[in-house]
DNA sequence: CTGTTAGCGCTTTCAC
DNA sequence: GTGAAAGCGCTAACAG
């Protein structure tokens, strides 16, 4: 058993109460016998339950961070960021997914409960309507990270994925001049890529480019996909000059099945990507992508939580878009 | 405030105990009122107060894990090993890092202390002597990852980084015949850095290998020392055939540096890794490099603490030592 | 300034 | 089978 408040006041001759006080700094203790207790307090390796504590406060110290997965680098980003900003408001953060395996996300939204924590972030790509019905129900604070506005009553931060995309095509045509431009696809059911495939497509019209239908390829987010996508591009009778990929991890794809090919980038075919991942700068060429600052989303998401566990369900709810940005690189070059 | 069994207990109209035995599934309450109690309860959405649970039963189901820091992919997959396995088996996992900012993990250590957690996984490069007491005085299990066994007191779980190192050493001289086979160093004082050099030096001496000092560079993980410490080995009179750099990160730096030379891996320079990270695949060539099974390791982890917590202190210490095995590519090749 | 006391929500004897 | 009551470790009035 580890040491309790009972044992240092027994210790110092005084009460639990006094104890209490004392190692709280409430300022109405005799700094003599604060100092007593303190030291006491020190010698024994005394660590307050927090148990306990929170028990009685009614108040937790942890937030739930909801994630479908724990692989890549997204995932490892916003949890840094969500972390940063809720240990330095003395709040501890617990990670719940779904492992792939056990019933989804939704048994550990259950789980977590409403006693747990004070508050939870939820990163779920598509929302199903037992969950919405949960989070109309949930009695803590929720924010949601990246989905549509699909729950307006809870606050949600997320990605301009259809900035970023429209900002990428836009300089695709207009500054490097490409007119033939494809687009591989996330999953279509996913909120970022839809809206990344809305950016690509109002920005072509915007601008008169003709958005064939056969340069439009669907893919799901992962390397092998992209390099399935990219082959069935480079096997059309009329090939496209650059193709844009909804995520870096498609482009890698590309990367594959361009030099399967035998050809070049950016020579024989541009490419350009979305998210700026960590190895984004390491492929040769290496890659134009799209920068999102995943754990800004994280930090973003944590200091809204936060603000609501202090100040109640007293305002609206806010939707919060972070912009991203492009990062130029060598994978697409000026057309001549 | 969420329900508690109190108001359960009131609408069932039996007392608090009964409802707790109900839902507890202790056997002696008759199946009519365990029934009813559990329809109310799921009816008014009843989420037990796990800290109150905790408080009675002193058991929390709680796991802390203590990384140095929170980038990059070990730590993910570590993660990932330990909550994969604590979940499994009931536990939550909260993860406290040093966010490079504030004092170091002791703090963390200190803070987390005896009362939060049953156990911790503990992940710190270098232990001081600081630690070291916080870890005798430790009064809950422990289990340290990747330390050498200065604590023999406590249950370790580390990689065998000697066995790769060897092997990888072994691999360039006798199947690919490389003679000149320089090596970039980790960081000093880190133990994974010190058992790599050692198996590369061990190999070489047994296979009256050269080992020339000039061919060992020291670098410290990270991309840019790689690529420094490339340069260097570039700039010798006397070239190595073949660099092995302690890890991937610091062997990307060599693929740039070395495209800076104008030269060619393996062509002119080969170059071989340690760790297997995500991206070895993708660079070109594509890189050999050392299998570590990190979510193993946070596996093993987790499964050598929860048997602690379960039996208590009662058997010897262990210290396990997780095998790596090599990954042939292209970044290395036969020398004719 | 300090002690007494009443819980926080739950489990667990000990009675009945 | 079920209820009453004690108590886990701590905080927060309420008295002095």
């Amino acid at each position: 058993m580890a040491i309790t408040i009972k044992e240092i006041a027994e210790k110092a001759n005084v009460s639990i109460a006094t104890v209490s006080r004392a190692l709280n700094d409430n300022k109405k203790v005799k700094s003599s016998t604060r100092k007593a207790i303190l030291d006491i307090a020190k010698n024994l390796n005394y660590v307050p339950n927090a148990f306990a504590r929170s028990l009685v406060k009614n108040d937790t110290k942890i937030i739930g961070l909801i994630l479908p997965d724990l692989e890549g680098e997204f995932f490892t980003e916003i949890f840094r960021g969500v972390d940063e900003v809720a240990y330095s408001e003395g709040f501890h953060t617990i990670v719940a997914s779904s492992h792939g395996q056990r019933s989804i996300a939704e048994a550990i939204l259950n789980f977590m409960g409403e006693s747990f924590v004070q508050g939870m972030i939820i990163l779920i790509p598509v929302i199903s309507e037992q969950i919405k019905e949960i989070i109309r129900r949930s009695s803590i604070p929720l924010i949601i990270i990246n989905a549509r506005n699909e729950i307006n009553t809870v606050d949600s931060v997320g990605i301009d994925n259809y900035q970023g995309s429209y900002l990428m095509t836009e300089y695709l045509i207009k500054t490097l001049g490409y007119k033939k431009i494809a687009h591989i696809r996330g999953p279509l059911h996913n909120n970022d890529s839809l809206q990344r495939f809305k950016g690509y497509t109002d920005a072509m019209k915007n601008y008169g480019m003709e958005c064939r239908e056969d340069w439009i390829v669907n893919g799901s987010f992962n390397v092998f996909s992209g390099e399935q996508a990219c082959r069935r591009l480079l096997s059309l009778k009329e090939r496209p000059e650059v193709i844009f990929a909804a995520n870096d991890m498609m482009a890698i794809g590309c990367y594959r099945a361009v030099k399967s090919f035998g050809l070049t980038i950016p020579d024989d075919i541009g490419l350009a990507g979305f998210d700026d991942i960590f190895i984004a700068e390491f492929l040769s060429p290496r890659l134009t992508t799209v920068h999102v600052p995943i754990s800004d989303i994280g930090k973003t998401s944590a200091g809204v939580l936060l603000e609501r566990i202090k100040n109640g369900n007293g305002r609206d709810s806010r939707h919060i878009k972070i912009s991203t940005g492009l990062v130029i690189k060598e994978s697409c070059r000026k057309r001549v």
